[in-house]
DNA sequence: ATAATAGTTGAACAATTATTCAACTGTTTG
DNA sequence: CAAACAGTTGAATAATTGTTCAACTATTAT
């Protein structure tokens, strides 16, 4: 039974090592960057982004296009507005949704490309 | 006690529904891409990739890099080969890893624009 | 005012997942 | 060969998370 090299000791390179920390963004961004990436990992969240690229659309158009719940769609809208990914605006009962800007189609679109791409 | 109304039945634009179904991605393409940038939705993996941003980085050298274990970061780096996100040179006991293409630094330039433009 | 519709929300459950631990492979050195 | 090092891997645990269910708010129509 061996035991857990420690890096430290051994690894010759640390100067490299204190590039790459020093490159390494600040905590609070890092954080925040890898919550909004976590976001378009749904396939969900990714099928209403999807359903908002031409334009407003109600709850219940994206629950119904989807065949989701109206709930679970709503849920997953709070998520998607939380991040600032979406818009929204009321119309009586109604409440239209619509894309907040274009990173979610560079996004969305830089990974399918990568998706379709890497395809083995 | 109400009822969860059935949003078939009432929502007036079925034909804006049917639109929507047909412009969304097919299944594969979805879940694909879903599967792709769940990856970028960890914090570890974040750093991870900045790490390779200016080359080629051995496995010893992110562990410390990052104040992590040898294993965590194996675990992570095996996730981001299977999603062609990295590759790999292996060099006598040395294993150096380096991002893929450009798409790593595009999703994560841009999410880090949004992230930053969007704080509150 | 009452009923119906569009949507939101909190709690609970099931499923996914990141890290740790221990054991393992493969390569180099003595 | 044996020991040490760089890295990988499977199992287990703990934390996170997506959906459902039920109840709720707000708006419109009767």
């Amino acid at each position: 039974m061996k035991e857990m090299p420690k890096c430290e000791e051994y690894c010759p390179d640390a100067e490299k090592v204190d590039r790459i920390k020093g490159a390494l963004p600040g905590e609070d961004d890092l954080y925040d960057l890898a919550d909004l990436l976590r976001i378009f990992g749904d396939s969900t969240r990714v099928r209403i982004l999807y359903a908002l690229f031409d334009g407003e659309v109600c709850v219940c158009d994206i629950a119904d296009a989807l065949g989701m719940t109206l709930s679970a769609i709503s849920h997953q809208l709070r998520i998607l507005k939380g991040a600032r990914l979406i818009k929204f605006r009321k119309s009586g009962k109604t409440v239209y949704y619509s894309l907040a800007d274009d990173h979610v189609k560079t996004i969305l679109g830089v990974g399918m490309e990568h998706v379709k791409e890497k395809r083995s």
